[in-house]
DNA sequence: GACCATCTGGGTCGTCCGTCCCACTTTTGT
DNA sequence: ACAAAAGTGGGACGGACGACCCAGATGGTC
């Protein structure tokens, strides 16, 4: 094996463990599926952490700085306020189905963290992230286009994060494209009924 | 250990083993946790089961059944639709704050399912019972108020799982119950937007 | 009261897990 | 160039797991 640094190493690892859960979820997750995925030997594990859990709070960091990225930048916001956020919607969805096992590893790790002690807080601050990035992209639309929303921002945001995780998990279930697509149409219909356009 | 007839053990054990992912997630679903549980020895286990595949499948359907149950019987819808809606959605949200574990063992079992490769279709059926059975709810619903939905039955009731599953996943991370409440209302809104009550 | 299917408890097997250890090789600093 | 530091590999450990087996206890049936 190539000789690589610690801090390589260890994103090397988290990497390659995010890959071990989408392909078989967080139980999937053990020392010895990671480094074979990462093509590493067990010791090397050890070497760049110290124990797994230290490597799941990785993961878990990993991952929502990863989605984060992955949702923020809106392309090219065109038309009125529903529009935009139909396109958002839309943009999701079409991340969501293109990796499907991805996007249920990040449902799976959300849970886990919530069971696990010390990663409890994790959790949270993703949560919190999410509606803060929510709320922020909702000014931003109705900037745009000269909105001005009729409810408090914060629980627009939550709307948008509740129908999210809706769409998500009901679309991983029964992988129903079209119910989806009317899924958005309904939800940017809903969100949008909550500002005035003049 | 008493004398229990192999049918009810198995109902024993099911039983059991919800209560041992609700608190520990479905990782800690082992054959030696679950009989212990239930207060029974490891070979009463395989006597009554012939795997814990095969007791998995159990637990999953029992958890869907049980769902269905709980939240099937509306008590009293008075009011607008509206009302009977926001009704609705608090009856859930109190079960949801009733026991936060087993609804969170709820989630993680469906996760679990959809990777099961023999347990998917339990996933899916449990999806679309849920969904004719928040169809059947939303039409006797309009019907007591005199009101008329004006988007397909079908999608509304889309709408209306993906929401409660968004509003269990949001109040399972940060139980902020003022929050939850401002969901349901704002989701109330939505949805009673789509029926024409005159 | 005897019989046979139905249960039960305890022990055992092989496997996989996380972690650790130690001899070895390679890089780095001087 | 050489010593110290950093990184690597293979193997071994104790523990928990699912599954299985079998001798014995139990209870309904005739």
């Amino acid at each position: 094996m190539a000789r690589i640094p610690a801090p390589e190493r260890r994103a090397a690892l988290v990497q390659a463990a995010v890959r071990v859960i989408a392909r078989g979820g967080v139980a999937a997750a053990t020392t010895r599926a990671i480094v074979a995925e990462a093509g590493m030997s067990l010791a090397s594990f050890h070497y760049a952490f110290t124990s797994q859990a230290e490597l799941m709070r990785e993961v878990v960091a990993w991952v929502v700085a990863g989605e984060q990225l992955a949702v923020l930048p809106e392309d090219i916001p065109e038309g009125g306020l529903r529009e935009v956020l139909h396109a958002g919607l839309q943009r999701y969805l079409e991340l969501l189905r293109e990796n499907p096992t991805r996007e249920q590893a990040v449902n799976e790790l959300a849970l886990y963290a919530l069971r696990t002690p010390e990663l409890q807080d994790l959790a949270r601050e993703q949560y919190d992230r999410y509606h803060a990035l929510a709320a922020e992209a909702l000014v931003v639309a109705a900037q745009r286009t000269g909105s001005i929303w009729n409810r408090p921002i914060t629980e627009v945001a939550r709307m948008l994060i509740a129908l999210t995780d809706g769409l998500t998990l009901s679309w991983l279930v029964d992988r129903d494209d079209a119910a989806a697509d009317r899924l958005i149409d309904n939800a940017a219909d809903a969100l949008a009924g909550w500002a005035t356009t003049p």
